[in-house]
RNA sequence: GGGCCGGUAGCUCAGCCUGGUAUGAGCACCCGGUUUGCACCCGGGAGGUCGCGGGUUCAAAUCCCGCCCGGUCCA
């Protein structure tokens, strides 16, 4: 058997391979005397208040120690990416180390920024989040530090003997852990559609690293080789802090300067470490929290109740340590809070925080905290006090918001209270939190204040079932991906001759509508942009191109009219005007992108942008709504980076160097691929990785005119402008519009906002005095009409009357009122023949009905009606049958009769 | 991206389920009374495109569909 398992430095050293009786896996070490693996839960931390080395790191000292070590050992530092995996549509942030080279560098589409390299990456994960800050061991987020190394047909870097060695190295000469402590179990691991081998590395009884080789593509089970093999580490930062420094609880390890200050803001009482040490200890083998509590509770000695008592507030401030520091990055690497999107993850995490605090009794603002989080990232990346001042602010708004939110409670719990009187049930709880925001605990404390009763039960199982959603229906792939299979990749004449127009090229293939050239210039869609348009003309034949996409690096013209033959040559002419006009929008975003940040903050970021041709609109990240004085102050520093005539570079420079020189607002437009990235300059203003045409100078522009801003959702602002040409004809159409207002109230422009306040007024009086003599009309007419009397002390009134059904309402009304014992019933003739019957109150007191009278006359009549007691209406009757009965009203005394009393 | 809740007078809301005059409620506002004055109190008054657009119906604030705006939960 020659498995990857069986590493160089295992026959090397002497290590044995042994089976664990717990778990079933096999796993090497050098200790003879070890009967499990080493893992948990087979074992339990001895790490406690008995650190493996002697060597006491900080946080920014063990990551040094790491890099540099592999930096010695061949490797290229790369510096870390944000937390906000803007490059990918399959997940929100970053999760470990490799999501930074997925899918394009694993997929051998484009070269690794180094080979081999070293990282420390920030990455977030919130799926234990309801047990940070229980368990002394969960985080939200942490630094993966890793080595990765990238093998292709072409270049094999190195594989399994080289990565155990390393790990085994750093491990005994780095941080002096005696080998002897150190296992290596086999495993398997899977993953974001990788999959293949890996080494769980031990030490402590902690797993403190994992060492993958991905070499499986892995879809739904059936796997195939992959065309890169990729040496994928990850050694958490934090977990590897803690083994060395042996604390109680590893937020101990990381965040305990702010932990002592909180413990003293608060002056919660210290804590006896034994019961952290044994949390800790049998956190690593439970799985739920509720068996957790027993576990520890019964070793120390103290009741469930007493334990959660004395732990609450410990939770409570290693869940803040934890919340905070996430926050922080979440917010500095350009999250912006928002109810959908990675921008909600960004307000759980405050919400929680803020119920922490008040759990705490804390008064201090939750920026502060967050700001201590920050100077401490900062230490080690310094660049993130570029957006502290807007990330404070962010997480200021953020509280305001949710104080609002929770001082509507007590209304809507009345409300809800109202519906159900004395006790709640917990569909009710769900229901407050599901629609309303208000957490169970606000809701509960409230409650008991009133008095009322909670159903007691499982709130979150609840709230999952009722978020549990069938499956999701996977997007199939477009047709047209078959066709450029085996198809050298196009040559892009629009990069290499910018001004280009026309050009000859040959043709690769033509199918159906779909046309490959060898080259092309041609700019197809992409970036937001809409593509070019053109014609393509060859010996005995032309066709229009209407639509170019890019797939891979294959472009594909959309073309209507006659095929070309294959092997043909053809003549492409680009349409001008439109290639102008996007170009013009395009370079327009970036001015705009330029002025954002500068007026906004260094939290905006592009989120989407279109340049059409009559139009243009870039959506930003922003934490509030965009004021009309933001927009023009937007619009003014626009223009006059345009007025500046700022020249526009376009260079192609190694990501490494670009990435070094300006940051990561690179990617405003999402992660350029590859090594070398083609970068858009406007000098002194916006520097940006895009593949997009743009002017030579800002100037070329032309007049950029803001149109308006929209919330597309919550953090996100779309900005609607207007460049070139298109700002012109925008504007136009304002003044068409003006015009056409000016001509219908023939009024002048200046005067036209006074003349269409004095319109409106004098609707409004109108309205008023149709009212007024609806009551009078109502009145005079009310007074003309005689009664008939009826058996019983009632009586009726019964005619034909031209108007509205409104008016006759205030007739009959009038008529009642004057006459208690009256039923009034009108016919109104019309399109639709209409009645209308009320009754007084002495004739509802007897029995009569005004509605079914309506009702019945209605049906007598051929036609439908009904109402309440005071009121009937009805209508689609037959007119003569109406002039029937008026002529014969003996007979409606015979209809009533049959109702009344 | 999906689920849920809401949009009615200047403000807070009732009415919607079960279609039939918005005599809508309270606060605020205006006038008058009461009072040394203020608050309270009493009487009167003004104030509404029922978010927008379709549909169903004799009839829509109310039912159905679409959209807009706000809130909220989940991925």
């Amino acid at each position: 058997m020659n498995s990857i398992y069986e590493v160089r430095l295992f026959k090397e050293e002497g290590f044995r391979r042994r089976r664990c009786p717990s778990c079933g896996r096999f796993f090497w070490s050098l200790d003879e005397e070890q009967v499990y693996c080493g893992d948990q839960p087979c074992v339990e931390y001895s790490f406690i208040g008995n650190p493996v080395t002697s060597v006491r790191y900080r946080l920014e000292d063990l990551r040094e120690a790491f890099l540099s070590f592999f930096e010695r050992n061949g490797h290229k530092r790369v510096k870390r990416y944000p937390v906000v995996a803007r490059w990918r549509e399959d997940v929100y942030l970053v999760g470990a180390s490799i999501y930074a080279f997925q899918p394009w560098v694993t997929e051998g589409i484009a070269p690794p920024p180094e080979n081999p390299l070293t990282i420390s990456q920030p990455c977030i994960r919130l799926t234990d989040l309801p047990k940070v800050g229980r368990t002394g061991r969960h985080l939200t987020s942490f630094e993966m530090m890793a080595h990765h190394a990238f093998n292709t047909r072409d270049e094999i870097v190195y594989w399994n003997d080289e990565t155990v060695d390393y790990c085994y190295r750093f491990y005994r000469d780095v941080l002096k852990i005696p080998v002897e402590h150190i296992t290596f179990i086999e495993d398997w691991w899977s993953g974001g559609g990788n999959a293949g081998e890996d080494f769980e590395v031990v030490i402590g009884g902690a797993e403190v690293a994992t060492l993958v080789f991905m070499h499986y593509r892995d879809r739904d089970g059936v796997l195939d080789e992959m065309p890169v093999k990729v040496v994928d580490t990850g050694y958490g930062l934090e977990r590897n802090l803690w083994i060395c420094l042996g604390t109680p609880t590893i937020y101990d390890a990381v965040h305990r300067e702010f932990i002592n200050k909180i413990i003293m803001e608060a002056g919660i009482p210290r804590i006896d470490e034994d019961i952290l040490v044994e949390v800790s200890k049998a956190s690593g083998r439970m799985e739920s929290i509720a068996d957790l509590e027993y576990q520890v509770a019964s070793r120390v000695g103290l009741s469930v109740d007493e334990l959660r008592r004395i732990m609450k507030p410990y939770n409570a401030i290693y869940a803040l340590s934890d919340h905070t520091y996430t926050i922080a990055w979440m917010l500095c690497d350009g999250i912006v809070p928002s109810n959908t999107g990675a921008g909600y993850l960004a307000r759980l995490l405050i919400r929680r925080s803020l119920r922490f605090l008040r759990e705490l009794g804390l008064e201090i603002p939750l920026s502060n905290l967050v700001d201590l989080q920050i100077s401490r990232i900062a230490r080690s990346y310094p660049e993130v006090m570029d957006s502290r001042s807007s990330v404070l602010d962010i997480v200021d708004v953020e509280c305001e918001r949710y104080r609002r939110t929770i001082s509507e409670a007590p209304k809507i719990i009345e409300r809800i209270v109202a519906r159900r009187r004395d006790k709640l049930t917990l569909n009710d709880l769900v229901e407050l939190y599901d629609s309303y925001g208000i957490p169970p605990e606000v809701s509960e404390e409230y409650l008991s204040k009133l008095g009322i009763e909670v159903e007691k039960g499982d709130f979150y199982a609840l709230l999952a079932s009722k978020h549990s959603k069938p499956e999701e229906v996977k997007v199939e792939e477009k047709p047209i991906s078959k066709l450029v299979k085996d198809l050298p990749a196009t040559r892009m004449l629009y990069y290499e001759y910018p001004a280009m127009l026309t050009f000859k090229a040959r043709v690769l293939k033509a199918v159906d509508r779909y046309v490959i050239l060898d080259s092309t210039c041609f700019y197809p869609e992409g970036g937001g942009a809409i593509s070019d348009i053109g014609v393509m003309r060859w010996e005995g034949g032309e066709a229009r191109v209407v639509n170019v996409e890019k797939i891979g690096d294959i472009i594909v013209h959309t073309v209507e009219g006659l095929l070309p033959p294959i092997g043909v040559e053809v003549e492409g002419y680009i349409d001008r005007e439109r290639r102008e006009q996007v170009r013009r929008h395009h370079t327009a975003t970036h001015i705009l992108i330029g002025a954002a940040r500068r007026l906004l903050g260094t939290h905006v970021w592009q989120m989407g942008s279109l340049k059409s041709v009559d139009y243009a609109r870039l959506d930003i990240s922003h934490y509030k709504r965009l004021s009309l004085d933001e927009l023009r102050s937007l619009e003014r520093m626009a223009n006059e980076i345009v007025r500046e005539a700022r020249r526009v570079n376009v260079y192609w420079i190694p990501r490494d160097k670009a990435e070094s020189m300006y940051g990561f607002t690179l990617y405003q437009g999402g992660v350029f691929p590859g090594k070398i990235l083609r970068v858009v300059e406007i000098e002194g203003w916006d520097v940006e990785a895009c593949g997009g045409i743009h002017c030579d100078n800002t100037s070329e522009v032309g007049f950029i005119k803001i149109i308006g801003a929209e919330r597309i959702q919550d953090g996100v602002e779309r900005i609607h402008f207007a460049a070139g040409e298109a700002s012109l004809r925008y504007l136009w159409s304002i003044e068409d519009t003006i015009r056409d207002l000016s001509n219908m109230l023939s009024a002048p422009v200046d005067k036209l906002v006074l003349t269409v306040g004095n319109l409106l007024e004098e609707v409004k009086s109108l309205r008023k005095e149709v009212r007024r003599l609806r009551e009078r009309i109502a009145g005079s007419i009310a007074a003309g009409y005689r009664s008939i009397e009826l058996e019983g002390g009632v009586r009726i009134s019964i005619a034909s009357m031209e108007g509205d059904p409104e008016t006759i309402i205030k007739v009959c009304e009038k008529m009642v009122d004057r006459d208690p014992s009256l039923i009034t019933i009108f016919f109104i003739p019309g399109e639709i023949y209409r009645l209308v019957v009320m009754a007084g109150d002495d004739a509802i007191a007897k029995g009569f009905d005004a509605g079914r009278i309506a009702s019945m006359i209605a049906k007598a009549m051929g036609g439908v009606g009904g109402g309440k007691a005071r009121l009937g209406q009805g209508g689609k009757l037959n007119p003569t049958e109406v002039e029937k009965l008026l002529s014969n009203v003996d007979r409606v005394k015979y209809i009533l009769k049959s109702l009344g009393g």
